[in-house]
RNA sequence: GGAGGGGUGGCCGAGUGGUUGAAGGCGGCGGUCUUGAAAACCGCAUCCCACCUUCGCGUGGGACGGGGGUUCGAAUCCCUCCCCCUCCGCCA
């Protein structure tokens, strides 16, 4: 969340980044009048329960002396209930209060663009070359379909539409897309591998920004009070939740594959066909803890360490710089890396490259010291996928497609497949 | 899932409903002493929030797993949730 310091001290700058995310603005003055009234309450609270204080310190003092205290008892039993009333009243706008806190998205960083929709976003550069197709390149489901690698039907038989099933070179392939993006990161650019829960509490997805307000977005377990995540982002990043970091400690980077679940409610229609938005899908994350001065420094390199996968893989991509109005509610300011798809003449988003600044370290607590006796202050959360393999999948089989029905297999992935050169009809 | 035990400061560990932010011990920091170090001795100690014609080593409130409650007053009593341990059951 961001800082309600800022709210209270600068509303009109908090109110122009509303505006340019395409938020309503009227939430900064509705927030300062609930503010308003629980620092009333605050201070009266606080003043009668001094008092209380005060006499109750009194009282055995008194009774030890032999005085009557049960005149002072009766007036305290009076103050108390008064008290009572008015901290609950207290609590309620307390609860309003920080409820509305957290629909606040974060504040854009000065380098991220103002626009209103994803036609503003800048493209920052392209990277890989166009394979050269002399035949019309098919449509990955059809590749796919052909060649035996994934089952969409008996996906959607058994878990619904938006599910597919991976089978035989088609699973083995999805293992090694897996497998080499999980030691590139390890062996080359100093990630350490997390293996996290796929199942959290509420609270975590309040830390990371799911909730409350993308409820609708996850699936939820019918009789534990648990979400399936919808990024690794999520358990990784919340592990140092309510801890104080040493400085040493510092920057933490780590790399977690999970499946990711996400529910895509009232995304039918556009997109939708093949692998280009599914249910489940699997992903290698990186995520970094990063102290707040060196956050945007680390954010490039996390956006290069995303980018390798594309180049080794040796696939056309280009890197978007998103717009305000395009950017994610909790991100201060993000790229997206976007993989050419030549069967469906699309670019597919498969990682986004964000920076939260302390937007996620304050709603999960995870502050850090620079000396063991100084303030803890909030570190900056980063985090890039690196990056999702369903749209990998899908732009991989495109690109490798050989006019003959066949698909190669790119050199970066032959170790992880036994050598093998190209899956044939 | 059933039965029981337990969660106190960086760590260990006291704590009878009433000056307990919390004994004691480790560890930490500062000092005395010393050529230096050790030992000994002395001293210090957290976080969150509100308030301010003195923004201060200021005043007040809160924090003993989380949240409620009882009480003039709760680390201490009650409820609830979470976590840890032991035994039983179940299980890849």
């Amino acid at each position: 969340m961001i800082d309600y310091r800022l709210i209270r001290s600068e509303p009109e700058r908090v109110k122009q980044s509303l505006q340019h995310r395409g938020y309503a603005v009227s939430m900064v003055d509705e927030w300062l009048a609930i503010d308003t009234r629980w620092r009333e309450l605050t201070t009266r609270v606080e003043t009668l329960t001094a008092e209380q204080n005060r006499v109750s310190k009194k009282i055995p003092q008194l009774k030890k002396a032999g005085q009557d205290v049960s005149a002072l008892i009766a007036e305290m039993r009076t103050l108390g209930e008064q008290i009572k009333q008015l901290e609950q009243e207290r609590r309620e706008v307390e609860e309003r209060r920080e409820q509305m806190l957290l629909m606040f998205p974060n504040i854009p960083h000065e380098t991220t663009p103002i626009g209103v929709d994803a036609s503003q976003n800048v493209e920052v550069r392209r990277g890989g070359t166009p394979h050269p197709f002399d035949f019309e390149p098919r449509p990955h489901w059809e590749i796919a379909e052909r060649l035996g690698l994934i089952d969409f039907e008996r996906g959607a038989k058994i878990s619904g539409s938006g599910f597919h099933v991976y089978i035989g070179l088609g699973a083995r392939l999805e293992r090694a897309l897996i497998n080499f993006m999980l030691d590139l990161h390890t062996r080359e650019h100093g990630y350490q591998e997390v293996f996290p829960p796929f199942l959290v509490r509420p609270e975590v997805m309040q830390g990371t920004g799911q909730l409350p307000k993308f409820e609708e977005e996850m699936y939820r377990c019918a009789d534990d009070p648990l979400y399936l995540i919808p990024t690794a982002e999520v358990p990784v990043t919340n592990l140092y939740r309510e801890e104080i970091l040493s400085i040493e400690q510092l920057p933490i980077y780590l790399v977690a594959y999970s499946p990711c679940f996400r529910r895509e409610a009232g995304a039918a229609g556009r997109l939708t066909r093949g692998l280009l938005r599914v249910h489940q899908f699997n992903k290698v994350e990186l995520v970094k803890f990063t102290t707040p001065e060196t956050s945007y420094e680390e954010h490039e390199r996390l956006l290069r360490d995303a980018e390798t996968v594309l180049q080794r893989l040796e696939l056309p991509y280009r890197i978007m710089l998103l717009c305000t109005g395009d950017l994610g509610f909790a991100a201060a300011k993000c790229y997206d890396l976007e993989v050419w798809s030549p069967g469906v003449q699309q670019w597919l988003e498969v990682s986004s490259c964000s920076n939260f600044e302390d937007f996620q370290a304050r709603r999960a607590n995870i502050r850090f010291r620079r000396e063991p006796t100084a303030k803890p202050e909030y570190v900056h959360t980063l985090n890039a996928s690196g990056v999702a393999t369903a749209r990998l999948m899908a732009a991989l089989l495109e690109n490798y497609q050989q006019a003959d029905g066949s698909v190669l297999i790119p050199h970066a992935l032959r170790p992880y497949m036994e050598g093998l050169e190209q899956i044939t009809p």
